[in-house]
DNA sequence: TTTTAATTTCAAATATTATTGAAAGTTTAA
DNA sequence: TTAAACTTTCAATAATATTTGAAATTAAAA
């Protein structure tokens, strides 16, 4: 395999991974190339790559910088904006850990707590709604906190979660 | 707040994080509706509750059992076939955890393998790739791992972890 | 200023995904 | 067997999400 045909797929790869999980392929796309690319590019750069539209580049480069992971450049001299992927695998992971527990793990933890805490009536199907919802709060609240501390461990973290799990 | 309104409001919040996870709608709701169900439901509960077809219900029943979170169930003098949800949350988790990995995850592994095997020729551009995406393999293998290893735990491997991870 | 370059917005078009419903298939009982 | 009860399949339809492209906006240069 050679280069090109391994960067395609690399980056198709990345937005079909991105669509499971509900990111879109664009988005998911823009990012697999400005991660690869050694240099910053524009957004002439980014649509002559991908063969997308401009309209969607622009939208998708505002997605990712709200999610943190991709930053806007100035070239001394031009005009035109460039952007740069986070380089860093560990922070990307950080920040797209804390940006999927705010934005969709968090609310629906706060719907949990709220519907578990119900008044029972004695019924089998209040008291099995209250119980089950109370479980899952559990869970999710103690995995989102256990995600959070995980990916807020300054550096390495993957590592030294390991390392203390496992020895 | 009362039972209905509660359960609805679980219902629809279920499915609509289904949504942004990748999950289809139907899929994440029906499975929500059998979770706090006391009883076994048969398809007939399911379409009536939901207000989807018969087709839709069919559909997302399979998937669910596919996923191995949701059994069938035979009622003892009764034709048609009941279903019921995994209703232990860690077991939950566990399964989700495992399928996610294995269809999803677990290929992207072996793309980023591949990928970041090719041969570099030096060019500032073949290097960055073969380093990034080494960097993400390592990350995604780790965490795969990681992952599997913690849902693989036997009893209450959420506590398990969290004790370890933090004492 | 005015002009030009670049970016953003958003309604319309397109593509994708989910859902329906009826026909075909299956299984149990008569 | 045949009929009835139930489930599955899948082409057609509907709903949703994505993408386009051109007009509006913004910002830098002349």
């Amino acid at each position: 395999m050679e280069f090109k045909e391994a960067k395609n797929k690399f980056i198709s790869t990345w937005g079909a991974l991105g669509t499971t999980w509900g990111i879109n392929k664009a988005m998911a796309q823009i990012h697999a190339l400005l991660f690869i690319s050694p240099d910053p590019l524009s957004m002439e750069d980014i649509m002559e790559e991908l063969g997308i539209s401009r309209g969607n580049t622009s939208m998708n480069l505002r997605q990712l910088i709200d999610w943190g992971i991709v930053y806007k450049e100035n070239m001394p001299g031009e005009r035109k904006e460039y952007f740069v992927s986070e380089k860093d695998v560990t922070e990307l992971a950080r920040q797209v850990a804390k940006e999927r527990s705010r934005r969709e793990i968090e609310p629906s933890i706060r719907v949990l707590s709220e519907v578990s805490n119900i008044e029972g009536d004695g019924t089998a199907k209040t008291e099995e709604f209250i119980k089950k919802t109370k479980e899952l709060y559990d869970l999710a609240d103690t995995a989102n906190s256990l995600l959070l501390r995980m990916v807020n461990q300054e550096q390495n973290w993957i590592t030294k979660t390991v390392i203390k799990l496992f020895k």
